[in-house]
DNA sequence: CAGTGGTCTAGACCACGCG
DNA sequence: GCGTGGTCTAGACCACTGT
């Protein structure tokens, strides 16, 4: 019987099995690259399913990337893609959480001001418009790591909290001080070396090789409302980036 | 009639017309996030077409991140996630490509060894056993802008061909030399300063800051097989991100 | 032409959330 | 208990691929 494979009565949905049995036929080498899957309806007959439960099985291994599907011909195994690759950076507290570290952020200076020229021309405002400006420094049991600077329209007028500097996002700052509603942002990664000042407040040495974000939030109508530069300690801070099928297996190597 | 959203007839798919739809509404604000979407018996009967169809829709409009569901509950519209980060850094010689530039990577160097006791470690094999090694540079309309330093085990003694060269990836290069089949990739962005050496290839002066990126190639048995470094013109290169909804118009400002 | 995957239907039963 | 989304079925027709 082939039911071992596919249990009709189990908690686990059909197509997750399925799914399941043909990632373990695909990582254990039973099924290569380029080898063509059976057919749908194959498939449905052998586990006496539905052929609409093995399409869903069928696309789940295509969102994963490891089978591709060709109209008219069938579907095939495919090569893991080591050439692309993806920079996750997520929130820098729980970065330094998950290391298990402690993060703290300590607000060097917070304060109402009217835009001059040059931040006019970047947060895409008029001179004189009522500004909030931030500069935070995030540590990780205590030693800085970041260094960041932060500017918002501030149009609503409500008083800053404290809370909001426990987790510093752009986005969130935003939202709450400007009178318009974070749509897209984008985001620059550089590279660049520490000044005097930054190389102080992050306690290395000036021209010490740092990572360097800037950050754009726009509204709705793509009009600027927020605007923040991070510096991240090179000596500290690096991403990662795992791709292919047994990932799990080298991130312990 | 309601026929106009969705045209039985049309060459597009039911389901795609309908993601688009839905997709307008939130894009336009008829729908805001936390909204809630017509249940999926609503939305097929006011459409006169299947649950099933519905569903796919659905289906589409949550991987794209517009709409998350509740069992029991409904489906809503989400709100743009904007502090996740996601760079990606695809082959370097498409990336320059894309700028409208001519890209042309030049052989420094390129040599059977015998592993030393560094690269013996490095690549998790005995000393002495035969390597390949690599020194590319790679220029655009004439300028360098990336230095690679590679290496990879060289067990099928095939003659080097010069077209590896031309899209110098290291999972091709690995696939190619070692014996073994590449399946999982590692790699590492950090930032450096540039030594004289590196300087001088570059083309910048000494102690320039760039992007430094280790990359580890494995095997299904999760040894390694290949490793490279490659160093970017910090000048030269950044990294760039967009998220939220109406992307479109921001990548313009 | 026969066979494949892509789309679609009109039902069904289930587990879940809420009043 | 009722309505919701999640799963599943047994059909159907289509466009595309190969011969």
């Amino acid at each position: 019987m082939q039911g071992e494979i596919v249990d009709k009565n189990s908690i686990l949905p059909i197509y997750y099995q399925l799914f399941k049995h043909f990632e373990k036929q695909i990582r254990g080498k039973q099924l290569q690259p380029g080898d063509a899957l059976p057919t749908e309806m194959e498939i449905a007959a052998r586990f006496g399913i539905s052929r609409m439960t093995v399409r869903r099985a069928i696309s789940e291994l295509v969102s994963a990337g490891m089978v591709y599907t060709q109209k008219g011909k069938g579907t095939f195994v495919a090569s893991p893609r080591l050439d692309s690759v993806v920079f996750n950076l997520n929130n820098f507290y729980d970065e330094i959480r998950q290391k298990g570290m402690k993060p703290h952020s300590e607000l060097l200076e917070a304060r109402i001001i009217k835009a001059d020229e040059k931040l006019g021309r970047r947060l895409g405002i008029e001179v004189n418009t009522r500004c909030l400006y931030f500069r935070i420094v995030i540590t990780a049991d205590g030693e800085p790591l970041a260094y960041e600077t932060k500017y918002t329209v501030y149009a609503k007028r409500t008083p800053i909290l404290e809370s909001e500097l426990k987790d510093p996002s752009l986005s969130t700052l935003a939202a709450a001080h400007s009178d318009a509603t974070p749509s897209s942002s984008k985001k620059v990664l550089m590279v660049s070396k520490t000044t005097e000042e930054e190389a102080q407040v992050l306690g290395v040495s000036p021209g010490t090789p740092v990572f360097l974000m800037i950050q754009t939030i726009f509204d709705d109508d793509s009009k600027i409302i927020a605007w923040g530069k991070s510096l991240y300690r090179g000596d500290r801070y690096k991403l990662t980036s795992y791709e292919g099928w047994n990932v799990e297996d080298i991130k312990n190597s």
